[in-house]
Order: structure tokens, then C-alpha cells, then sequence
DNA sequence: CACTTGACCTGTCCGC
DNA sequence: TGCGGACAGGTCAAGT
């Protein structure tokens, strides 16, 4: 699923839910999904209290009251969905046939709080994990120690984000923007965005990529981002918030997922093609290749 | 080190 | 309607 905006909005969602809450049971029906040995669930993470929910990347860490920290990572079909008992809108009501029934055949490990309240983490395609560890430890594990800075941070400048491709000269573009330890949080959706944004075809090589394209790329990229948290992130198939609710960037989508339409700039219907290994959307008009 | 490709899984869609 | 193959928001390990 989640990009940096899908997951931001899972983490305001469980930031404005969970505080306070205390973990009552944990149950995984797999342990490729929730590894941790059950002495250090039961010592750690069963009577713990929640403190607050944080995002690096596309990482979330829930931080408990035990110097422990639940991190998760939601890779392509994971969800963390909140069900309080007092959900319902009564016997009856005609909403209560919208709420999909949890836990369902995705539902990997559940979570249940002492108010009766429970947390599930679905994921369909099983590549997500959840891991409870000392949240000293966080920084130490490989992926943060190797990530790099937030696009949203209001200290990182457009020279640094450029300065950060210097290392990925011989690669395309979109394969650079996805490298998690060049900058953090983007994926397929929000590289191809903003390629489009900055008028860069998205095979063009980083070398051949004119210095001050970077900075509108920069520009893009945020622009994008912060568009996408304000409309909730996108659900292309699976992604659902805290709430599992549906976020609706894809409507403002200019080219991911549009092949076939028209580009919203120039007219010109867009392409879809394989770059990175990845589907990539481009305007061949707008995004012309060096 | 930098770069590419395949692997990890389940489900869906598309062409025959 | 059934079946095979390609593809899907992301990392990793292993190869060159």
C-alpha cells in the first residue's frame, strides 16, 4: 500500500485512538507476521499502556509504556483497523452493513485493549510484519539506520535532496526516487506524481537529469505528498485508514493509473510502460526522454 | 560500492 | 466458465 501519505494518515488516525489504551491480548495467526517470542508479548507489550504512534518512512512504531515500541511495516496490503464495541450505530441501522466484519481471512494478528476496544493487522499478500522491541533499539535496525530524510522535513533543502542522487548517477530517475536511503516515504504512486509535476520521463538517467530539475522535482515531490495527506492517502486496492476508510488521492491523480487518458497539461494520452521494474505512468509529450 | 533481478504471498484481471 | 499468466502500493538477498 502505503506510501509516506497512507501511512501518515494510519499514524494520525492511531494517534488521535490509542493513547492511553491498554493491551490486554495479542494473537497472530502467523508467525511470519508477528515473530516475537510470547514471553517477551507477555512481559512487554500485555498490561502496557500505549504513549504515542509514530511514522518514519513508511515505518510506523507504536510506543508502549514499557520502554518497548510494536513497529510495523504495512509493505503492500497491510492495514491496522481500530474497532471500538461502541462502533455500531445500533441494531438495525442500515450503516452497520457497511462495517465489514473483523477479524476476516486477511486479519494476520489482533490486538485487543481493556475497554473491549481491539487493533487488527490485515495483510493479504503476508509481506507485512509487526515486531515488539526495546524502542532504544529502533534507530540500531538496518532499514533506519540506512534510511534517508523525511521530504517533508522543514530543514531539508532542495540542494541536499539533490545532493543525496549524486550516489545513484547510472540508474533512471524512478528507480533513484524509489530508493528508500536516497529520500524516505516515496513509492510507485508519489514517484510517478511527481515526475509528471516536474516534466522528467521517469527512464531518464540521474546523470542526465539537468541540475536544476532536482529542485522542481523537490518542489513536486512535497507538493504531492502533502496534497495526498490532506486527502487521506490513496486507495488504489486494499490501503483503508486507522478507521477503514478509503482515502481519495487517486482522484486527483494526473498520471498513475490514467494510461489511456488524457494528460490533464497537454491533451496527450498517457503511457504506461516498465521502469525499475515497476508499472510507471508518463505523459510522452510533457516527459520526454534525454 | 552501485546496479539489476528474483523472491516473498494472495488475489484479481485479462486473453484464450 | 475454466485455466494460465501477468500484475499489484515494498523491501531484501543474491547475482553481476
Amino acid at each position: 500500500m502505503p506510501e509516506l501519505p497512507e501511512v501518515e494518515t494510519v499514524r494520525t488516525g492511531l494517534q488521535r485512538l490509542l493513547p492511553g489504551k491498554m493491551f490486554k491480548t495479542a494473537a497472530s495467526d502467523t508467525p511470519k507476521s508477528f515473530p516475537n517470542a510470547p514471553e517477551d508479548v507477555k512481559q512487554f507489550l500485555i498490561a502496557s499502556k500505549v504513549v504515542a504512534v509514530r511514522r518514519r518512512a513508511k515505518v510506523l512504531m507504536i510506543d508502549l509504556s514499557t520502554d518497548h515500541t510494536l513497529v510495523i511495516h504495512l509493505k503492500m496490503t497491510g492495514q491496522l483497523v481500530f474497532r471500538s464495541p461502541t462502533v455500531s450505530f445500533g441494531a438495525g441501522h442500515p450503516s452497520d452493513s457497511l462495517i465489514n466484519p473483523l477479524p476476516d481471512k486477511s486479519t494476520r494478528v489482533e490486538f485487543s485493549f481493556d475497554d473491549g476496544s481491539k487493533l487488527f493487522f490485515n495483510d493479504q499478500r503476508k509481506f507485512g510484519w509487526v515486531r515488539l522491541m526495546p524502542t532504544a533499539e529502533v534507530p540500531n535496525i538496518d532499514f533506519m539506520k540506512k534510511v534517508g530524510p523525511e521530504p517533508l522535513d522543514d530543514r531539508f533543502t532542495a540542494a541536499q535532496f539533490t545532493e543525496r542522487f549524486a550516489r545513484r548517477r547510472n540508474t533512471t530517475i524512478k528507480a533513484a526516487i524509489l530508493d528508500q536511503t536516497v529520500v524516505a516515504g516515496v513509492g510507485n504512486i508519489y514517484a510517478d506524481e511527481s515526475l509528471w509535476g516536474a516534466k522528467i520521463h521517469p527512464a531518464t538517467l540521474v546523470r542526465d537529469v539537468p541540475p536544476k530539475k532536482f529542485s522542481q522535482l523537490f518542489t513536486e515531490l512535497q507538493t504531492v505528498l502533502r496534497l495526498s495527506i490532506e486527502k487521506g492517502g490513496s486507495s488504489n486496492r486494499n490501503y483503508v485508514d486507522a478507521e477503514g476508510k478509503k482515502g481519495s488521492y487517486m482522484k486527483f491523480a494526473r498520471v498513475f493509473r490514467r494510461e489511456g487518458q488524457a494528460c490533464p497539461r497537454c491533451g496527450t494520452i498517457i503511457e504506461k510502460t516498465r521502469v525499475a521494474g515497476r508499472g510507471t505512468h508518463f505523459c510522452p509529450h510533457c516527459q520526454k526522454l534525454v
